[in-house]
DNA sequence: CAAAATATTATCATTATTTAATAATTTGTT
DNA sequence: AACAAATTATTAAATAATGATAATATTTTG
């Protein structure tokens, strides 16, 4: 275990199941002598990205709150996109969950999310969740926008059930493509249906989706047509804000390099 | 440079007012080879705590979204707290921001925030932001917690004007604790006013304010004693569901222990 | 579409850091 | 105060990081 890897294994430790360890507990979990992790765990906490607990344990730092905060603020998508949500779900029929979520490495991250007041249910779509690659109307508008090797790819890494699932999969990837939009129901969360469109940016690299999630009781099929223009409309304006941010920053980094 | 720093180092370049840089910008600023920068920042993308962007920039990656998310699920005084600040909001007098704050390292980090839907101003208060230690409610309502060479320590990291600034500073953190809360007016924004009371857990290490800011212009004094009320009823109350946190935490890791 | 310019990765001898066993110290608890 | 647990300090040996340079990739441009 060598350079980062050797401070990410100790802080993949910490989820929200088991957020606080001691040193001794991450000693025996990595199978490393604990004075080697007394010195690293030193390390992270003067860097805030530990902090000691009570009885010898230790948590995740505000580094990470820090840091996050900054993505919120500066991150292309988030801020193009976040003011829309609230909209989106205000203009929507029936009460909703309302998200932003993007690819990130090998997986859907969902990166924004706002929930109708009126809606009751929990839902697995909040900022900072990982979703499934192969589940929901959110992770397929944005793997429908990849293609060629980098999905075959994508898609190897996924356990399908049998071939017939994976070639089934493709064939709706497909149809929705040409569709341009997803729809799909309790793939996620039981009794809920998921809408959503593609939002991509390719200088920023930017690979993602907005999508609308509803309870299945309060749907009728007269609110469809209204539930596929909101989301094309705000997603399109999605994506004209998305720009207009990527030339700010061109500009801001053009101005910065021409002072020295 | 060694250790954690290495990577820390890199990542402090990041801010809200400078979010991509290129490796040749880090290097430059670091004074450090590129080569070597490339490699460190190669393991940083692998480790999703920078990504690529367009034109040879990067910026800081989807890990800080997916951490501050567990934080937000796990941290005692978030998790005690968080909900509490919506009702606060809605039962104060006047519309207003009401901040849950903790004392991290040498800085104050706000971990939570809720403003009333027709809070109009924008504030200083929002998860993640940094505030000064020896301006506003919040701040002080924290620092008056703490006593002797560690407060000396603490306050002798900030620059104060003159030693009767100083002086003064300390006389008012004793009265305040006699008083057992906090109000002043515009020392972080102008046009607003904070009130707050200190929230504690000794065991967790907790030591935390909770807050409510207003807009001057609102403010009748008749509020006042409903102000109060709120924030000692509530401070309170969030103290109480600290200890519940921290008994189930305890239980939790009694239970995993004795299992091995 | 080729050539020039940039960006990124690979190589490797040198230098510096990390490791982990053990001892020493500090902290917390009855 | 006495005990146990947690943490830090000290080492030689093992390992990894550095940075100069060369080799590729990728973009940009004429």
């Amino acid at each position: 275990m060598s350079g980062f890897q050797r401070y990410k294994k100790i802080l993949d430790l910490f989820s929200e199941e088991r957020s606080s360890w001691t040193v001794l507990e991450i000693s025996k979990s990595l199978k490393t002598p604990s004075s080697t992790i007394y010195r690293i765990v030193r390390e992270m906490v003067t860097a805030e990205f530990l902090e000691s607990a009570s009885g010898s344990y230790f948590r995740l730092g505000p580094a990470f709150i820090k840091f996050d905060r900054i993505i919120n603020f500066s991150d292309p998508l988030v801020r193009a996109g976040q003011p829309f949500l609230k909209k989106l779900a205000n203009e929507n029929p029936i009460t909703s969950v309302n998200v932003l979520a993007r690819l990130y490495g090998n997986n859907v991250m969902c990166v924004a999310d706002y929930k109708s007041t009126s809606f009751k249910k929990n839902t697995s779509y909040q900022r900072g969740k990982l979703m499934p690659l192969t589940y929901g109307a959110t992770s397929r508008a944005i793997i429908m926008q990849i293609t060629g090797k980098r999905l075959e790819n994508l898609i190897n890494l996924e356990n399908f059930k049998s071939d017939e699932d994976k070639t089934n999969f493709l064939k709706e990837l497909k149809s929705d493509r040409k569709k341009g939009y997803c729809f799909t129901e309790g793939q996620v969360d039981k009794g809920l249906i998921g809408f959503a469109v593609s939002i991509s940016n390719k200088k920023l690299g930017i690979e993602a989706s907005l999508s609308s999630i509803f309870n299945l009781d309060d749907f009728l099929l007269e609110h469809e047509p209204i539930i596929y223009a909101n989301l094309t409309t705000y997603g399109l304006l999605v994506e004209k804000y998305i720009n207009e941010i990527f030339d700010d920053i061109q500009k801001y980094h053009h101005e910065t390099n021409s002072i020295r």
